[in-house]
DNA sequence: CTCGACTGGACAATCGTTTGCCTGGAGGGG
DNA sequence: CCCCTCCAGGCAAACGATTGTCCAGTCGAG
């Protein structure tokens, strides 16, 4: 049992035209529904009954050519399994698919160079806009797509010119939030987890922070910073370099810039014997599902996720359609979520 | 600040060819390196030092028109934000990209309908080839696909007819494994939650478990399995009605589909005052990342997520390159990784 | 009877590449 | 001096759709 080999000659418009004794750009314009087009009532019911019982489906490629657009656009994320951006990566698809675009997905990892690589690909392939979720606060691929006048709309971490269409969260509120809640919990010395300089999310959220320890009328130690990057693996290493402090330098409390470094320091947490929320307090930022699975939950964040992805696909395709725009910047408000991770 | 707008006249073959006073084959020849090409040496790095200097990038749209090949595959799954086929995906992407194809992914959320509108919509896009993840027993979608000679595996999921390119895991000894383990432990009620009665996934694990339990001259009591679906919320729900049995008849240990489901069951021991394994041990299928570090950790199957998409990516990109095949079938041996949830 | 308007479609250019075949001139051999 | 062979590229036809323009009849009005 074979599979059939190179698919049956496929049919076209020119086919069609030939069986139904007529021109091509009759049978295009029947197809189209095409106003300008007058036509005889039994010609076109031929036709239209031709489209049907062959099953016609336009050479989308071919269209493309013609109309100079391909009704695709291109997403990059650092990585689609970590479950924020699977969930934001869901709102474009579901937002994009009713408008009758499709999505290409690029995962970066995290690498510069793949970032490029993928938005050179995409511009070979002329998609018609591109979502960016792995800028960088200067970042030369956001500098190209600028000069090359590709519609793009930033998600959740931004460029440092702020000339783009941006989607995203208040990180600085968000972590001014997170942090006057712990202090608010007795905490005294909070630790903080951040991500990569170089990322517009890291700097805001220790920004945040740093201003609800001075209105707080604490000191911010920079002992109690620690890069954990944005995966459970840094926030684990992170975590036990801040815990294994001596007791008296230890944080009680530590503010995760995501959930998922958040997660690091729970398994930091377990491999030391420290008890949550009585020996540290624990806080992410995000508010991905596991945030709510794991024992005790994780204090965090809330993002609206899926309406992030649903809202910058929304703002892209509006983007392309009526070309050249104001970059429109939509930003949500946090919302602090109190699980047992830091109630005691 | 507005942006840019419809981006500059973008620089074609015949443009070039202009600028170089040459003809476009002559510029499309040095650019795609062909030797029939004979040229002088002077004209050559003429065309060259303007490929360069210029940045050319050919028009991908065109170049598939001509080509008659698009370059794209479609990936079509039940959700990306389960992490399991987000895994998938990310293995499908890693195999693609080196080899110059690029992924549209789509979500059908379970949804039959979703997916053959999906596969309708890639193929007016004529991708290459088409990997589907979500396959019914009896599935028209993939009837379809045979009769149209597309190009496609399935993953996971097989169907009824195995006349399909397939990647997957050996559900039927996965399924026997886990509950060999589980009875090896002691247990001699052991529930299962089922997934969705069309899917292959489920038939098979079913059969593991109920060879399992024969094998060990224990009879499979239907009122011990419940059908859960793939989520987690299905799995608390139908948890809940085997935990809720009188105790002479609940079961002392369930085995889920999946690790969603398998969760699904730590929700609803924790809400019935469960505690794991002590009263209820539980075992999933899958390992996908969660399932190691919940608490305690979950006992389940391991598959080579990642491999499966890897494989199943070139085993794809094979049958498009070198035209009609035998499909092939690829099933990873299962592998029991024993955790806290079942060890007592 | 003639002119204009409308009816029902046909024509052909175009989108940007690819590729099999052709050709004008130069050089070499007989 | 003539013919053949290379050399270095040119030519043009696709690929499958879209769309502005044009045209051959027919019909009605004057």
């Amino acid at each position: 049992m074979s599979i059939p080999g190179p698919a049956r000659p496929a049919i076209t418009l020119k086919g069609l035209a030939a069986m139904a004794g007529v021109h091509p750009s009759t049978v295009s314009r029947v197809a189209n529904a095409d106003p300008s087009l007058r036509i005889g009532p039994e010609t076109r019911t031929r036709i239209e009954t031709l489209l049907r019982e062959t099953q016609y489906r336009p050479n989308g490629i071919a269209r493309s050519l013609k109309l100079r657009q391909s009704f695709v656009l291109g997403v990059i994320i650092p990585d689609v399994t970590n479950p924020f951006f699977a969930g934001v990566y869901r709102g474009i698809e579901d937002a994009a698919l009713p408008r009758g675009y499709h999505v290409i997905l690029c995962n970066t990892d995290g690498s510069p160079d793949r970032e490029l690589s993928h938005l050179r690909m995409l511009g070979e392939r002329r998609v018609d806009g591109i979502i960016l979720a792995s800028a960088y606060l200067s970042d030369p691929s956001i500098a190209r797509l600028r000069a090359e006048g590709v519609a793009h709309v930033l998600v959740n971490r931004y460029s440092d010119e702020q000339k783009d269409a941006f989607v995203g969260s208040d990180d600085l509120a968000g972590g001014r939030m997170v942090t006057e809640h712990l202090v608010q919990q007795g905490h005294r010395r909070i630790g903080h987890l951040s991500g990569l300089r170089s990322v517009s999310t890291t700097a805001l959220r220790l920004r945040g922070y740093q201003a609800a320890l001075h209105a707080a009328g604490l000191q911010a130690d920079p002992e109690l910073i620690a890069e954990s990057g944005f995966m459970e693996e840094g926030g684990l290493r992170a975590a036990l370099a801040l815990l294994e402090l001596p007791l008296e330098r230890r944080p009680t409390a530590i503010f995760a810039v995501n959930d998922l470094a958040a997660l690091g320091v729970y398994a930091a947490a377990r491999r030391l014997g420290l008890r949550i929320p009585h020996d540290v307090a624990i806080a992410g930022f995000n508010d991905i599902p596991i945030a709510a699975r794991v024992e005790p939950g994780l204090t965090t964040i809330q993002v609206p996720i899926h309406e992030v992805g649903v809202v910058s696909a929304g703002m892209l395709i509006d983007q392309v359609e009526s070309g050249a725009r104001e970059p429109r910047r939509v930003i949500f408000a946090p919302q602090l979520v109190v699980r047992g991770s830091t109630a005691r």
